[in-house]
RNA sequence: UGAGUUGACGAGACAAUCGCUGCUUUAUCGUUGUACCGCUUAUUUUUAAUAAGCGGUAAACAGAUAGAGGGGAGGAAAGUCCGGGCUCCAAUGAACAGGGUGCCAGGUAACGCCUGGGGGGCGCGAGCCCACGACAAGUGCAGCAGAGAGAAGACCGCCGAUGGUUACUUUUUCGAAAGUUUCACAGGUAAGGCUGAAAGGGUGCGGUAAGAGCGCACCGGAUUGCUGGUAACAGUAAUUGCAGGGUAAACUCCACCCGGAGCAAGACCAAAUAGGGUUUCAUGACUAUGUUAACGCAAGUUUUCAUAGUAUAAGCGUGGUUCGCGUGGAAACCGGGUAGGUUGCUUGAGCUAUAGAGCGAUUUAUAGCCUAGACGAAUGAUUGUCACUCUUCCUUGGAAGAGAUACAAAACCCGGCUUAUGCGUCAUCUCACCAA
């Protein structure tokens, strides 16, 4: 069943959540983008966003970042595998137009469907 | 037309598709508690009451799903620099300490803000800028330069009583005398030079050996009075030779103001784990005394029963005090409280319009309106069309191409300040040029 729909189900919410995903990531990255994945128990897929202040001063900036991952998570969410992800974002990424992050994003989405098929 | 000045407003628009988050409403679903009705069971106070369970109906509250409607970042949301509301803590008031403000008047919930006025500075002007109380209460500070930096100072210069000397001039009774020049020097001087950001009022005339507020006139200052003004202040008269420079974002003095911490404030619900308190229960344990039985030569060990004691234990360490060690189980209830959740949370010193008061900031009255409430943090993404600027072409409004689209995102709420900002629109006044 294909869905667009993001609602707070599908975001990790609490400390927690976020420690279960650091403890044993699987990695992926591009030049300017880390993702982290963990298999969940849950039918479901989670997105958290780790946007450090340091990386990417501006809040509009930050902002923007988020809005184009949840936009492309979203997007992709019904090919990915059940997994909990977490987003982290390199500096310099503040410079990148939306277009970009979103080849980018795309090409990790890839590589996570084609590493869980096997 | 150009160059400026001040003020206000806007912060790309529309459509389609896919999403996020509150609100309103409709439908469906299940859950919880409430009321009523019926049935069953139990108890007793037995034509009934109470409790528990099941079913039905009603309305309410919250939830989930689906549909519809409607809302969803800023002028600075920023910096967190002031002020206030609100919340908790503290509190009789006052003083001290500490901090802040600083021309006058008004506005305001309040302010370090705003308005009007005064003074000073800049600009041809419209206008703009200024922490703008007091250094004659006291203390302190000032590199270098310079003679001297505070009731100053004699380096150069100017003058010069007195004494000497050289030369010259004049007079001459030929002894000399006077003058000029020059040297030494008691001293005078604050005009000039020099230094400096600053040298103890300025200009002119008189005066003097040379000078000097030494005297005078004008300007400036101080004091006292008068006039105008609520006041800051301004004007004016008389008196006073002038009275000691700068610095208070130096200490300080004067006047006025200020309790502390903050929405991670505060309030409510509250899992698991651990721990606290109260009550009850059951039996067991321990101790003391007596006692039964068994074993044993005995000391004693094990054991039965009874009584008494046990939470500030008994007991042990050490004879006493102190101190330390030790102080079992189950259930119910109570309270604190972590994770988490709910609330605080958006109706407010609110916005708009009209009218009145006021030069204005502002304020009064009436009417209408409700305009973001997220919390690992929503307010978005993609595409298309049109707008904006520039260039070129035809030509005077079309086409083509290129470019630009800033600064920056609520986090309890307001009033300000400061800083960032591509550009567009409107109004205001000033200056210059041209035309009339």
């Amino acid at each position: 069943m294909v869905t667009y729909e993001f609602n707070r189900e599908s975001r990790l919410l609490t400390p927690g959540h976020f420690q279960a995903v650091f403890a044993k990531p699987l990695r992926f990255g591009s030049s300017h983008i880390t993702i982290l994945v963990t298999p969940n128990s849950d039918n479901n897929n989670r997105l958290g966003l780790a946007i450090a202040k340091k990386r990417v001063k501006l809040a509009v900036q930050r902002n923007r970042i988020k809005r184009q991952i949840r936009e492309s998570f979203r997007l992709n969410q019904h090919n990915l595998p059940f997994v909990d992800i977490v987003v982290m974002v390199k500096s310099g990424t503040d410079k990148l137009e939306n277009k970009e992050i979103n080849q980018q994003l795309e090409k990790i989405w890839r590589k996570i469907i084609q590493r869980h098929k096997k």
